[in-house]
DNA sequence: CTATGGCACGGATT
DNA sequence: AATCCGTGCCATAG
């Protein structure tokens, strides 16, 4: 009934293989570089506007209403929808045609700067005095991400209690990079804190440590801090590890401009996701949808003008006319190529685990690259480049990179987390290993630790048993 | 003696 | 071919 664009794809020349194997492996924001930088060498190529849906702004098909917004009772709720979308609330640099009717600078492709990428995220949660509160709040930041005002200051400015300043503030930490817009940085690290805890396990007085002794917690002097605090010196230092490796006291300073996250951080904030997966009209019995992620305002095509001008092209200027028109066209179909690929990988993907995405981490089902590849009937590699460097947004708002579908451990990992936070005394890895094997897992009890470390969560003599 | 972490090996995965 | 992951063995801490 919803029928992709699909077109037929053709038998590949090398080059055409060669590019579409470089692209699929691209995360948006790259192939955002990427078709960017062609459009701009490359006068073959052009991009148009294309009607959008007026509710929700996807991309509509060349007639009719939007699929999604018009007839939702249409869909089958076992089956997901899986679609290319131009984004351009989750892609502010997305590339726009630069037409008529709208000012270029609108939605122009220079790069954001903080301020404005902050109050983009929010922007539809705050009403307009509100909207202002954040705006001025966000052009006093420091390069760090930290406010160089008081909320005291903004308040009397504004004229409003301080209570709305705050909830204002409280609303920009929580936005992308977390901890933004704090006061200090012990501000910005309770904040990520707050917003870790919700998803994760925390260690016990980590936040205590913050609130009470970040002078000493700057100055790396744990032992001091331990005693002052009168907690074991094991338990500053696994707070401390913790704070070091997941918290950023710099909101500002860390990953701007840097797509990728430091290696070893495991703080699940990453800009924006390559894939996102909801619920149709946010309805928990409703198909899922699932959107990829084109960062692209409009349609990608060879401009028509340029193809039929090539026959009277100035005779010096034909072979390069003719090369470009060449690689235009090589360029759409390899982009075409790609959102297939991407599509139909995503759409099993969904269906396979798609209890991991609405019930949890407890019910990935293991799933390796090569079964799925064997399924699709394409290469293992080309599943590896699609699912590489990639994010998903999962209807519960977090975004976890694309591979976490193939984690062979992450179910098991989940139900050792619940395990342990439900015990009632202490349990020995070993002992974990017995109950992990009635749940059906079958581990050794040398795995068990390294899953505990990989949680973060401390050997059975160090945990006092707590709810 | 038990529980745990380090190192390293082998097989699977990419 | 390179990398990741589970596991076994051994040293060490409690």
């Amino acid at each position: 009934m919803f029928q992709l664009p699909f077109h037929t794809i053709r038998p590949a020349t090398t080059a055409h293989l060669a590019q579409t194997m470089t692209m699929l492996s691209l995360t948006a924001e790259e192939l955002r570089q990427q078709i960017e930088s062609e459009l701009a060498a490359n006068p073959a190529l052009e991009l148009i506007n294309e009607r959008r849906c007026p509710t929700c702004h996807r991309l509509l098909p060349k007639q009719g209403l939007c699929p999604i917004c018009s007839q939702p009772a249409l869909f089958d709720s076992s089956e997901p929808v899986v679609f290319i979308s131009p984004r351009e609330d989750f892609y502010p640099g997305s590339i726009s045609p630069q037409s008529e009717d709208l000012p270029v600078d609108n939605f122009s492709i220079a790069t954001e700067d903080l301020p404005t990428y902050v109050l983009r995220q929010i922007a539809s949660e705050l009403d307009a005095s509100n909207r202002k509160i954040a705006a001025f709040l966000l052009t006093h930041l420091d390069e760090d991400g930290l406010l160089t005002i008081s909320l005291l200051e903004v308040a009397r400015y504004y004229h409003v209690p301080l209570g709305d300043v705050e909830r204002v503030q409280r609303i920009i930490q929580r936005a992308d990079p977390v901890g933004v817009g704090s006061s200090s940085p012990k501000d910005a690290l309770l904040s990520q804190l707050d917003i870790l805890s919700e998803t994760r396990l925390i260690p016990p007085h980590a936040r205590e440590l913050i609130q009470s002794g970040m002078d000493l917690l700057s100055r790396h002097q744990l032992s001091e801090l331990a005693r002052r605090m009168k907690v074991p010196l094991r338990q500053v230092q696994q707070a401390y590890r913790f704070i070091s490796e997941n918290l950023n006291p710099f909101p500002g300073r860390a990953n701007w401009g840097d797509v990728r996250q430091p290696a070893n951080s495991r703080l699940d904030v990453f800009h924006r996701p390559d894939v996102i997966i909801s619920y149709l009209e946010g309805d928990v019995e409703k198909p899922l949808i699932v959107e990829i992620i084109l960062p692209l305002n409009g349609t990608l095509r060879v401009n028509p003008v340029f193809k039929k001008a090539i026959h009277e092209a100035p005779e010096e200027n034909k072979d390069s006319w003719k090369s470009d028109l060449e690689r235009a066209s090589l360029f759409v179909k390899c982009l075409q190529q790609r959102n297939h690929t991407m599509q139909r990988l995503i759409h099993r993907l969904v269906v396979l685990q798609r209890e991991f995405i609405v019930k949890g981490e407890e019910f990935l089902k293991p799933v390796t690259r090569v079964q799925l590849s064997k399924e699709l009937e394409v290469h293992e590699s080309t599943i590896s480049r699609a699912v590489a460097n990639k994010t998903v947004q999962l209807p519960n708002k977090r975004i976890i990179p694309l591979s976490s579908f193939f984690d062979r451990s992450l179910n098991v990992r989940t139900v050792l987390c619940n395990l342990i936070s439900q015990e009632q005394r202490p349990l020995s890895d070993s002992e974990l290993v017995d109950l992990l094997e009635e749940y059906g897992y079958k581990v050794a009890r040398r795995t068990v630790a390294k899953y505990r470390a990989m949680e973060g969560i401390l050997p059975a003599h160090l945990r006092q048993a707590s709810s």
